[in-house]
RNA sequence: GCGGUCGUGGCGAAGUGGUUAACGCAUCGGAUUGUGGUUCCGACAUUCGGGGGUUCGAUUCCCCUCGUCCGCCCCA
């Protein structure tokens, strides 16, 4: 019998996992300097909370949640995304009552989409996600997307492009939604399935449709930005001009369209410009959701998030030929001859170890030549070797791999020379 | 959910309807006794994703299935 990883899910395996690790150093250095606190909630919630929340007219629940039914008979979801599942915690757990807001959230975990394979496209994928609820200033707007290209930034991509647009409030978006509905109806027919359907569901997302972009009707199509209300024109504005004070570039799209149904004001996505990426070039998608808070129960309670995959952060790095550099290292391999002197490399080597110093040995019984090997493999700066001789002096050859050079150093004396020469 | 592509040892990759499935890398062993990154020699797939069919005979032909990769939709 073989068994193989489920479909769309992956093994992260030690060649790629330090890059994970490197990432999620980088992501909580940003936050704790952002301040914002990390938030673990469970890899599953009650279906019900992203039917209410995402929207049950969105490609997730109606294609891509993985749902079952628990041996108490209630519907659970294994979480799809981040945000729905923090602001119920935000709401159960009455943080809007604590002193300090607003609260400022980030997780970093497993989510969960059923879909089909793709590159950048998996079924189980890490997202990174800030959070910040119970507060509508538009300089937190820009603290959020500033939060998100910091990661980037440190983390080394550079191609990338900032895209920004206003869904405005509920209002704006109500009559928006109107015109465009009144603007395509009389003539859907002439547009593909897919538009068709857009039609009740999501007339925005006509405007998007790569099949129609030739249809008249498009280039008079009712704009967003036309829509927005006042004071939603007002809040857009602002939160432009905090970015442009931040020295964040960023360009408009009025087409840009958050897919799930809790958006509203601010919406945007970091998007790899790098040749060589496939299809999939969203590494991070956000936007303000006031209103998401009541609509599970708790009070008013404005925010604003972002969510990003570090798989496609990795992508997106790879895609611009470029890696971490601290690649992990070791400082010492230990090689042995003979029980009694393997005794004894042990002996050292927990030493080493217990001074700090990464170090290593064989443990396959492997003759000297491919004990060297192996340091050389692991890129050891140093070898200690020790056979019978070394045993019987009381002492241990030290080889420098860097300059082949070697010299004998007295057993107590060893943990120092070592320290020594890596400094 | 739809469309295309591919599936040979740890990895990369030839190959043909017929009794031994190239090659490269990696790995392990050896080339005078205790030393790496160069070189030389040797070892390493009862087996060609799985199942069924055609055939005297299939890894090569057909069907199904699982899986991969890519694109559409949409997104992270």
């Amino acid at each position: 019998m073989n068994f193989k990883v489920p479909r769309g899910t992956q093994d992260i395996l030690p060649a790629q996992s330090w890059k994970w690790q490197r990432v999620e150093a980088i992501m909580r250095d940003v936050c704790e300097l952002y301040r914002y606190q990390e938030i673990r909630t469970p890899i599953f919630e009650q279906t019900e909370l992203f039917l209410r929340t995402v929207g049950d007219t969105t490609d997730i629940v109606q294609k891509e949640m993985y749902t079952f039914t628990d041996r108490g008979d209630r519907s659970m979801t294994l979480r799809p995304e981040g945000t729905a599942p923090v602001v119920r915690s935000f709401v159960e757990n009455k943080m809007f009552g604590y002193p300090d807001q607003p609260v400022k959230l980030y997780y970093n975990g497993p989510m969960f989409r059923y879909e089909r394979q793709q590159a950048g496209r998996y079924r189980q994928f890490v997202q990174f996600g800030v959070e910040a609820i119970g507060s509508d200033d538009p300089a937190i707007d820009a603290e959020i997307i500033s939060l998100a290209m910091e990661v980037y930034k440190r983390s080394g991509l550079t191609d990338l492009k900032l895209v920004l647009n206003s869904l405005g409030d509920a209002e704006s978006r109500k009559a928006h939604r109107e015109a465009l509905v009144d603007h395509f109806r009389p003539h859907i027919s002439e547009f593909c399935k897919d538009c068709q359907t857009r039609l009740e569901k999501n007339p925005l997302r006509i405007l998007d449709c790569k099949v129609d972009r030739e249809h008249p009707l498009m280039e008079t199509a009712p704009s967003l930005p036309d829509y927005l209300n006042e004071s939603s024109r007002e809040y857009f504005d602002n939160v432009k001009s905090f970015l442009t004070d931040a020295g964040i570039e960023f360009v408009i799209d009025p087409n840009l369209v958050r897919g799930l149904d809790y958006y509203n004001h601010t919406a945007f996505e970091i998007m790899s410009t790098s040749k060589g990426f496939g299809a999939i070039t969203t590494l991070c998608g956000g936007g303000r959701y006031n209103g998401l808070s009541e609509e599970i129960g708790g009070p008013s309670a404005p925010g604003i998030g972002f969510a990003m995959s570090i798989e496609r952060l990795l992508l997106a790095l790879e895609a611009e030929g470029k890696s971490f550099e601290d690649e992990p290292s070791l400082d010492v391999y230990v090689v042995t001859l003979g029980e009694e002197a393997h005794r004894k490399g042990f002996q050292l080597l927990q030493q080493l170890r217990s001074e700090g110093i990464k170090a290593d040995m064989d443990f396959m019984d492997r003759k000297m030549k491919a004990q060297m090997k192996s340091a050389d493999r692991h890129e050891a700066k140093l070898v200690c070797i020790i056979a019978e001789e070394e045993v019987a002096q009381g002492v241990i050859q030290l080889k420098n791999m860097g300059t082949g050079s070697q010299e004998q150093i007295a057993e107590t004396a060893i943990a120092g020379k070592i320290q020594e020469l890596l400094k």
